[in-house]
DNA sequence: GAGATGACGGGCT
DNA sequence: AAGCCCGCCATCT
């Protein structure tokens, strides 16, 4: 488990969070994105990852973490992804036909250091 | 140290 | 355009 870990240490995946946390409604990220943010471009697996521990319970907005597709992946998991869309949709995110959104559109670009 | 996992991303056919 | 394969990364066991 990484929830809870003992070291002290803030792991890449506790700056998933706290960098998810940050993300706006409305507004979404890729998990590409998020990676690239943390300081690892090629870490899009691990923040996918990262995301998966987390329950429908967690105070992180999960939802908002789409693919560099804009759409849902959440293999294996097609009730989350059911509530991920009528979660992003509830915030005012819209659906393509092809089941994607525009992340022209809605991707959230982080204020950066300055 | 080595093997296994996975809510990704890009390239090829 | 859709499907398949590989690589990448961080973490767990």
């Amino acid at each position: 488990m990484t929830r809870e870990r003992a070291t002290g240490r803030e792991t890449f995946y506790d700056c998933v969070y706290a960098f998810v946390r940050g993300v706006p409604a409305g507004r979404v990220v890729t998990y590409g994105q998020v990676a690239l943010e943390l300081g690892s471009p090629a870490a899009a697996r691990a923040v996918g990852y990262a995301l998966h521990f987390l329950p429908g319970d967690s105070d992180v907005p999960w939802w908002r973490v789409v693919n560099a597709g804009g759409g849902i992946s959440l293999r294996g998991r097609g009730e989350a992804a059911e509530a991920q869309r009528r979660l992003l949709e509830g915030e005012g995110v819209a659906f393509g036909r092809e089941g994607a959104i525009d992340l022209r559109r809605y991707r959230w670009i982080p204020p950066g250091p300055g």
